[in-house]
DNA sequence: TGTTTTTTTAACCGACCAGTCAACTAGCAA
DNA sequence: TTGCTAGTTGACTGGTCGGTTAAAAAAACA
């Protein structure tokens, strides 16, 4: 029981490396496990199929998305909006790391799992719609809490942080497309705007 | 050599919409010579690799953008800004068609195929990237026009028109994770946002 | 017409794919 | 000691993958 709770959690952890490095079809169920040094028989001993380990895995990135940036990013030390400034100097600082560790940029591991399995896998699609609703939660916290304390204007606050984090989305895959982090920074800069309601014409 | 044309034009044609309505490694060979018809010798007639047909499929994928969104959007029978706007209706209508058409959304073909295989293949990743950067010029040239009208206070309309196409991605990617069109809409009335320099804090 | 080049065809390749299975081992409890 | 369960192993399956090849057919050109 220890020692195979130990093996599940080799292969899901080698499994969201290797996919969020590649993809979910660039990766074979074989490579998971030699570089979890697991058996393929064994593999089918905790996962039914390989699609059931990519729902597990995408719970693991959530997870580790939560301790290593959310959670980082909008701890109550500092104003709401300066959470969200945080926010991206946080997704910054990690992509611009792992640029350097391995030499690209990989983008979102939600919005590169939804963009390449949502029209084929329903489960994947629901999993995957289900982790970035959660994620514009921290925002429209900030953003509330922003509003009452008067930093901004009264707005709708759901609706903006969804658009906030659908722009996040755009970044990160134009950083993985262009393979360069400082394109976080940089369009990073305008997500505030998204705040702000306005009348054009 | 006239059938020889539409033989190659065939087998790009059946691959745009194959690997749009699915991913590039969802998609075989043999699947994509069956669907124009072809034997799979001619294929390798034709390309050299599956990836080199990748490549002519973003430049075929890049033209159908052109005609039946970009050029429809950003005609000049209307104030710029509302150009904008126009272009989030007609990729609005685009999806709401396909998802009716098919039952799903399929999400930006540029956006899908860099985000699954930037990491993967250079060549395409740098095809991905200049389609993108292409994109974002009809969004400066309005901006920019805006701007001489007054319509639009003086911004960097560069940096805006990126700000607003790489919303636009994740808005797409949005739209496809949850299989509703409905957010290309919704998410789309903020995009103007986004030309509005404005100091928080 | 004959010749050359382009295109098509079908059979074929080794590698790899996700997934199966029966035999085996280890730990634990009755 | 026996029996049960959880975990492990390696060999195996049928199918598909991208890509090759040599020869036939068709088209282009002279």
């Amino acid at each position: 029981m220890e020692a195979s709770h130990d093996t599940r959690q080799r292969i899901i952890s080698a499994a969201q490396e290797l996919i969020y490095a590649r993809s979910y079809n660039e990766v074979g169920v074989q490579e998971i496990c030699d570089h979890a040094n697991v058996k393929k028989g064994s593999f089918y001993h905790f996962f039914t199929s390989k699609r059931d380990l990519a729902l597990a895995v995408l719970d693991h990135s959530q997870t580790y998305m939560y301790d290593e940036i959310i959670n980082k990013s909008f701890h109550e030390d500092i104003p709401p909006l300066a959470r969200i400034e945080r926010f991206f100097s946080t997704l910054y600082a990690f992509h611009k790391q792992t640029r350097e560790n391995t030499g690209s940029v990989f983008g979102c591991p939600f919005g590169n799992l939804g963009s390449e399995m949502s029209t084929q896998d329903e489960d994947i699609r629901n999993k995957v719609d289900s982790i970035l609703k959660a994620s514009e939660k921290p925002f429209e916290k900030a953003l509330t809490e922003a509003v009452e304390r008067g930093d901004l204007q009264a707005v709708d606050t759901a609706a903006t942080a969804k658009a906030i984090f659908a722009y996040t989305e755009g970044i990160m895959l134009y950083a993985k497309t262009r393979n360069d982090p400082e394109l976080i920074r940089e369009l990073g800069k305008h997500a505030l705007q998204l705040t702000v309601a306005v009348n054009i014409q």
